[in-house]
DNA sequence: TCCAGATATTAATCTAATTCAACCTATTTT
DNA sequence: AAAATAGGTTGAATTAGATTAATATCTGGA
């Protein structure tokens, strides 16, 4: 178990003392996931909030007609999850599902209300982490108003070359909101410019 | 200088004092506006986190050329604010103005520092509270993806029929990323069905 | 009471993006 | 080596929604 990645991404935001992370890593499970795995599918409550060790995940919703939408990607030091199911939980929208071999720390509800009740200080960590994540999805909300499509794919590809490298197109083209046809023929044209 | 409103609010969620109510009533200000006033200018540095407790303002972004996209509406017990902005203490990217005379209980950024620490509880009422931002900002981007202008409009209308009833038609436009007369060409195919 | 500005509708034309269908690689599987 | 599978490209037809421009309606002052 290797909880070091962790640590250290918590440090950037508040101290830790040695025994509190004694404490941390007494409530948190190691787990690894195959490829093609899932950690949470829609429908289930998402039982943990997952820290990403080590591999690539896709958070995706299937909607009436069957159609797949990426909310998101995680990579190394990001977290997966669905929040608003592991919050209230109550059925996930999402699935949450490896892209490659990977390794999570996972918070379960229950121990992360213990978390908080012996380390307060956590509270403060994770309000910082939801803030900048609440941002960053606002931030999204008007670019998807304010971009084309081409424009929105550059933005991604500037804001997560690691990621694009990652994972096939057609998955950036669900993230983009357009279809891989249409993404295709945007690189097409990029590549002719 | 009313502050139950704010109180009410944050029972829901934990548990205050009255020693913790004097402490928050000293470090927050009360603060009433026209109709028109901004309340944070894109560029300028989102001073205060307000709470509303009466009235109804717009939080809105213009880009390179010149449009205007309305992120969100707040009226009574929501919040209104540039986050980013007040966080990080950066230029905000968004403007929040105020479409009827309003009254806001604001929270400047050393106060509400301040707040934390004397009382420690609402860091986690604030954790709370982003957090159900947050999923719903997510949600959101699932569904401008997932779904036409018309589903988006019976959304919105079905999820915030209040704020439907107080703001113009051309604003309930821009907050769903169409056009005005999109939106009136919506409405007129509604009724003759 | 009437005017001016703000808000809403309608219709014609235009365009970004979708859909569908065929085809083209690589890479695994048998 | 053949076949199956996953990923990517290309082109023609279609559509959701934008743009433009003209007209209509509503509203709050002087």
């Amino acid at each position: 178990m290797n909880i070091e990645p962790l640590v250290n991404y918590i440090k950037q935001y508040i101290d830790l003392t040695p025994d509190e992370i004694n404490i941390l890593s007494g409530l948190v499970k190691y787990r690894k996931y195959l490829k093609g795995q899932f950690v949470v599918q829609q429908g289930d409550i998402c039982r943990y909030e997952n820290f990403v060790v080590k591999g690539c995940l896709k958070t995706f919703h299937v909607d009436q007609e069957g159609q797949q939408h990426i909310v998101m990607f995680a990579i190394e030091n990001w977290w997966a999850a669905d929040l608003g199911s592991f919050i209230t939980q109550s059925p996930a929208d999402y699935n949450v599902q490896c892209l490659e071999p990977t390794e999570l720390i996972q918070f379960s509800h229950r121990n992360l209300e213990q978390l908080y009740r012996h380390v307060p200080k956590l509270e403060r960590f994770f309000r910082i982490i939801i803030q900048k994540a609440y941002v960053a999805s606002e931030k999204r909300v008007i670019r998807n108003f304010s971009l084309t499509a081409k424009e929105r794919y550059l933005a991604f590809r500037e804001q997560y070359p690691k990621i694009e490298q990652r994972v096939p197109q057609y998955m950036v083209a669900s993230y983009l909101g357009i279809t891989k046809e249409f993404l295709s023929k945007i690189r097409a044209q990029l590549i002719s410019e």
